[in-house]
DNA sequence: ATGCATGAGTT
DNA sequence: ACTCATGCATA
């Protein structure tokens, strides 16, 4: 079986049958709402909306052009797995950070591309040019977050009084789930607005910093006895901001963009600083509830099949429409999930952390379609 | 810890 | 149709 069928919550599956027993191994089939195929009857759910209020992301989006940031060096790009993907490799695991003392890649100007395949990336600077996230938006709204205090443990509660900064209301996050907005690219300049104190961090981060701090938080939260997902919602209680265990996992494995582990490393600081500040506090974390929004199953893709994608990859990262299409063909999978695929390759090349800790290699066979965004990476913490 | 998925915002 | 931020579901 392609999709890994076991668990389904269809809530309010009324008309639709939640039926299909689903049989053995299919995945070829079509679209998954109206089709047939498909393990899971509905997920599209869209009757009722849940007017669940929480989690609200203002967002503070900063915005080095946009791209890959942590590549300081021009490479390709590295991680190719064939088959099977071995895991990576910890290396580095001292808390001696040695790469590049401050490495203010230099702004290096890159056109933006109109359409086609283009790739924004790589145009970003660090600290050495001024450029803070604004945060105000468009609407002019300036700091966001000035909640008062709150524990870091539990009390979603009251968090209940947290109603969205201004800020896009919630008009469709009903559930946890995707209901977050980001106005992430295209937004240049950047400006220091919190001057006033001097914490460790106001400025724009360094990949040094980065690495350097997700290490000293992943250490510091393991001590206080917290897990990923208690300190995911904990940053809801705190700044209305609610993540999942997997958002914290992987700013602690640095495998986020630059641009992203620069948003959420102030939010995590300051959880840090209320944390143990507080610590011997009653910890009670309440549990959002589970609103539900269907999710179509995870496919899961054969690693043969996983094989001949990557394969596809390496010789185009882009593929068009028809060729994604064939391709899926081919492969006996849907288009949409053929589609994903690339999408997500795409953007796991984007991130730093080289997948086998090893340093890009030169295995580009398409010089022109890319202007490489390669994870410049070096290092990857010890993934625990 | 990660693979596949969803969605807002861009292009 | 893509990119990016995120997360459910999973291994």
């Amino acid at each position: 079986m392609a999709t890994t069928a076991s668990n389904h919550y269809n809530l309010l599956s009324a008309g639709s049958s939640i039926v299909h027993a689903e049989p053995g191994g299919m995945q070829q089939a079509s679209g998954y709402r109206d089709a047939q195929t498909l393990v899971q009857s509905d997920y599209t759910l869209q009757s009722n909306g849940h007017p669940l209020s929480h989690a609200h992301q203002w967002i503070t989006a900063l915005s080095h052009g946009d791209g890959a940031p942590w590549s300081t060096s021009p490479l390709g790009q590295q991680d190719i797995k064939p088959a099977v993907q071995p895991s990576r490799e910890e290396l580095h695991g001292s808390g001696a950070l040695q790469h590049q003392g401050r490495p203010p890649p230099p702004p290096p100007h890159l056109v933006h591309p109109g359409h086609g395949n283009h790739h924004g990336a790589g145009a970003w600077r660090t600290t050495s040019s001024a450029h803070l996230p604004s945060m105000a938006t468009s609407n002019g709204q300036g700091l966001l977050y000035s909640q008062p205090s709150f524990t870091v443990n539990g009390m979603i509660n009251s968090g209940q009084g947290m109603h969205h900064h201004g800020l896009r209301d919630a008009h469709e996050d009903h559930r946890g789930d995707h209901g977050h907005q980001q106005q992430q690219q295209q937004q240049q300049q950047q400006q220091q607005l919190q001057s006033h104190h001097d914490h460790s961090d106001e400025d724009t981060p360094t990949s040094d910093d980065l690495e350097q701090f997700a290490k000293q938080f992943k250490q510091r939260r393991i001590k206080l006895g917290f897990t990923q997902a208690d300190v995911g919602l904990a940053l809801g209680t705190l700044y209305g901001n609610v993540f999942s265990q997997t958002t914290i996992c992987r700013f602690e494995a640095l495998q986020l963009s630059f641009k992203n582990m620069c948003k959420l490393k102030p939010l995590l600081n300051k959880w840090l600083e209320e944390a143990d500040s507080s610590s011997g506090s009653p910890t009670s974390i309440d549990k959002i509830a589970a609103q539900g929004r269907k999710r179509k199953k995870r496919t899961s893709i054969e690693v043969s099949v996983k094989g001949a994608l990557e394969s596809h990859f390496l010789k185009c990262p882009k593929p068009s429409a028809p060729e994604i299409t064939s391709l899926a063909d081919s492969l006996q999978l849907e288009k949409e999930v053929v589609r994903v695929w690339f999408c997500n390759r795409r953007q796991k090349e984007k991130r730093m952390t080289p997948p086998g800790g090893t340093i890009p290699g030169p295995e580009d066979v398409y010089g022109p379609s890319r202007d490489t965004p390669p994870p410049h990476l070096g290092v990857q913490t010890p993934v625990q």
